[in-house]
DNA sequence: TCCTGTATTGACAATCATTATCAATAAGGC
DNA sequence: GCCTTATTGATAATGATTGTCAATACAGGA
């Protein structure tokens, strides 16, 4: 059930670089917009199912940015959470073991099973800071 | 600048009152729908400005769903965070102090300023646990 | 209590991200 | 190379949310 009749395209090929090639986190659209403008003719809807199907397969992350657009970013490991400037968008992955069990023993406690967690920080970077002074 | 030129409408009752009544989170299309449906003639439009508002002033906390909709729930006190069951959406509030700390410890440690976080945890309650094996 | 200024409302259009549709294309086993 | 069918892409459709703007009704003053 893994990848039965899956099949190899230049297109996901495009979407899994220019998603590693990326800095932080980005949008469907804008990564679109990327791709155009480096001379793909990619079409939209197939950057929609290429990220769908790279965060299903676990080779991307997902969020949810502030304003209801979902955001992906190239995926290095396995689990793991992130510290999000909400001005540049630079990302940083950080540990979170102890979040990680807090999470789960609370979920278990309440008698609430699978549990999944959304864990994630923002705020604003220094280089973003010292910009916003002047 | 809290609320020198607030006025108070019947609708903003309405929906503070719905969203209390509420058990868990609900969206602006179902608390409006729910109105409806107990004969107030209630604008959408007018739905979500006042959970807007309601959730600026502090008295409702937001997240948005993993389909992307953003939920509402009447706030009782300050800060905190939830434990919620992806299947019939029931919520538990659950402290978190020790996250809350580490938040914002990762954040400063990394030179990030004013740090704020999404911390959801979810999860399939025992009701519905129960009801799915059947 | 009545008047009046304006915050607020509500119907509807507009926007924006995302998903569905479906004919045309191309990957890959033979 | 051929054939089956997964995949693509242009476009329409969807669904939540926000903008528009004339009509309405709250609240303070006369």
């Amino acid at each position: 059930m893994t990848d039965s009749k899956r099949r190899n395209t230049w297109q996901k090929d495009a979407v899994r670089h220019a998603l590693g090639e990326a800095t932080g986190f980005v949008g469907a659209q804008q990564l679109h917009l990327v791709l155009r403008n480096h001379g793909s003719t990619i079409g939209l809807a197939t950057v929609y199912r290429a990220l769908a199907d790279l965060a299903a397969i676990g080779d991307a992350d997902s969020l949810q940015s502030q304003d209801g657009e979902v955001l992906y970013r190239a995926c290095t490991n396995s689990h793991h959470h992130h510290l999000i400037c909400r001005n540049c968008g630079l990302t940083k992955e950080i540990e979170a073991e102890r979040v990680e069990a807090w999470a789960d023993e609370v979920a278990e406690a309440q008698g609430f099973s699978n549990p999944t967690h959304t864990i994630d920080i923002f705020g604003t970077c220094s280089a973003c800071q010292s910009r916003n002074i002047a």
